[in-house]
DNA sequence: CTTCAGCTTAGAATAATTCTAAGTATTGAC
DNA sequence: GTCAATACTTAGAATTATTCTAAGCTGAAG
């Protein structure tokens, strides 16, 4: 890696533009992070990591990267339970799993039907988005507990 | 309401003596402003209710009440976007959709297996919770945006 | 080369919630 | 009943995640 040049990945580029938003080497920063380790990490883990490449950039400026990207529609923001918002580069239709025993988020596919029909919304109600997150224990941490009972 | 003796309600008196908690008056009002109109008030929405019949309550009793009740499972909180936290009496499986142009929040049913036999959850996920929000219109704002359409 | 809108930045401000420490009330031996 | 232990309420401070503010920077367009 030791020519940098001024590549800029048209992708996002284009998509930043559709939403009036120009490119900048601190939102492209903040996008590679997010598509390099897609563990849903918060602002706060996005800055950390960020750092390591830019040393300079800001929490401000991370929050406001972010804020870009999902306003173009290449990320999306997760909440659980009231902790901090993190974030998920992953846009086709998926929902997520907390594990309540290594907090990690994992993606779990679910067509737009799938959760909605589960629901028995009354007819009048137009439903636009939704959100399901799930709880309990991953495997891995449900084997060790297996493993804790004999 | 002439005489207010000391009636116990003993099904609120049971419920946190099975968590270790005591009766004491402030808990009881904060859980007859959820019973008394089952909107999802926010914290500081059921301190305000609360100080009409008890003027002394402090903020930080009704979040400690609001905790008891969360804890001796006669109340839920519910979670929107990353908004104030809001509480729910109704202890029936359900979910939640909020209305994005007036801002209710409503309860809908949805039997336990509902939402998430509708996610592809993959075997070795222990699933203990989920929750489910739908964001959308309400009949009533999706009617009056239906009428300036003509 | 100037202009101007958009961007980054540090630090201040905000909002919801939790913590702290002090005073009260209730319980349950004795 | 008295007394200590425990639980509860309270005001205000502290914390946390996030947003706002104001100043300087950058890069495209005229
Ligand atoms: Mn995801
Ligand atoms: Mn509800
Ligand atoms: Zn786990
Ligand atoms: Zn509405």
């Amino acid at each position: 890696m030791l020519s940098r040049k001024k590549e800029i990945p048209e992708q996002l580029n284009e998509r930043l533009a559709t939403s009036g938003l120009r490119f900048t080497p601190q939102r492209q920063q903040v996008y590679n992070v997010l598509l390099d380790t897609r563990d849903h990490p918060t602002a706060e883990e996005v800055f950390l990591r960020a750092k390591h490449e830019s040393p300079d950039i800001s929490m401000a400026t991370v929050y406001n990267c972010l804020d870009a990207l999902v306003t173009c529609g290449l990320v999306r923001q997760v909440n659980v339970n009231r902790a901090a918002t993190r974030y998920c580069p992953n846009m086709n239709d998926h929902c997520h799993f907390y594990c309540d025993d290594c907090g990690k988020v994992l993606d779990v596919n679910c067509t737009s039907a799938g959760p909605v029909a589960g629901a028995k919304v009354p007819s009048g109600f137009q439903v636009t988005h939704y959100e399901l997150s799930l709880r309990g224990h991953c495997p891995d941490c449900a084997a060790k507990a297996a493993k804790l009972h004999h």
